[in-house]
DNA sequence: GATATAAACTACACCGTGCAGTTTACATGT
DNA sequence: ACATGTAAACTGCACGGTGTAGTTTATATC
């Protein structure tokens, strides 16, 4: 690799571990270019400012994260397992630290400066991609009764969101694998209770 | 009222709404002297420092928000209308602009400075004082079948907050009083759903 | 006489820049 | 294959400008 693409990673790593644990506001331009083992002037050679290397550092979080599959409808499987593994991706990808890193930095952002709130709203990751039309299908197929299918696809995904990702973000403890399955086997009961054809 | 309480008032309602418009950092002891139409020194007579300051804060809003009615389970009255009254109040408190501005003050020096997690957590509003015994005695009298009561309570709540608070806090749009209204009808046909005693 | 005020001041931290000198990558000539 | 040249990138340090916490001093007001 060519050295300024290694200083050039040296400077977004050494970055997306300071703005984690520190925010961006308590990040000097010093004491990332240390952590870097760079001087600041390559720092500012990379990026023009702070602002312009924190909108980076969140590019590059989304990117590694952009992916994951899809769960597509299946009227061959019962619909408690099918739930069970769009319910299991999403509470790995609600807990796992790459989410919870760009999370925080972004949270922490869009509290002081909530005219940045679009841009956190708009990226689209896990499973709210494709729920509003797995659930159409499952509608379609005469094993959901839903009336409001987003607001539906919100109720289990604030679940999932409010039991594993929220408390994680706040700094209360991570979720065991057990609390973990436990959490996904009310959300679906809670879900299929309401919604399920019986 | 004495000069000096009057003035100590004017500081702290200043503070309280700088730190939640522009965040505690983004707010400057002088901007927040002229808010308060007071003199630097003034404010420093009071507060030794900004933290101090900060502290005072929390601890006043906190306060203010203590109070609110419990409501206790009645075998005799519809167990929806119950749920309707105690999920009433809560989304009162959840979109209240007191309750939002001292999350916001909260959420955003705990997350930068996650050894403060525990205050936040430890602190109980709301529902969240009664829900568990409100739903013990609805389980004795019948009425509901709960096995885990404590996790049967969170996701009733988690479910207004999710749909009413965090929004919000992000700084998305508030509801208007029939989104609401719909976002408790639903939370209750989903906990019934799941927990009633047909 | 206690308290408030205004304004200036100290001390410090931080962003971003300029620059002289060094290192790296690589192409060209022998 | 090896030396040499060169352009690009990195380093280290000093510095301007700015913002801010907290203090001091001198003055006014209740």
């Amino acid at each position: 690799m060519k050295l300024t693409e290694q200083k050039r990673m040296q400077i977004l790593d050494a970055a997306e571990e300071l703005f984690h644990s520190n925010g961006v506001e308590h990040t000097s331009m010093d004491q990332l270019a240390l952590q870097a083992k760079v001087s600041k002037r390559t720092v500012y050679n990379h990026f023009a400012t702070k602002d312009a290397l924190f909108q980076a550092i969140l590019q590059r979080m989304f990117d590694k994260l952009a992916q994951g599959s899809e769960v597509r409808f299946n009227a061959a499987e019962p619909i408690d397992q099918q739930l069970r593994r769009i319910a299991t991706d999403e509470v790995a990808l609600l807990s796992s630290a790459a989410f919870l890193r760009v999370a925080k930095i972004a949270i922490m952002q869009v509290m002081q400066r909530p005219e940045l709130a679009q841009l956190m709203s708009e990226s689209s990751l896990g499973c709210k991609r494709y729920i509003d039309s797995f659930l159409t299908d499952a509608c379609k197929a005469g094993v959901l009764q839903i009336a409001d299918i987003p607001f539906a696809g919100k109720q289990f995904i604030y679940q999932l969101k409010s039991f594993v990702f929220y408390p994680s973000l706040f700094g209360l403890e991570q979720q065991t694998p057990a609390q973990q399955a436990h959490i996904i086997d009310e959300a679906i009961a809670l879900f299929l209770a309401r919604y399920q054809v019986k």
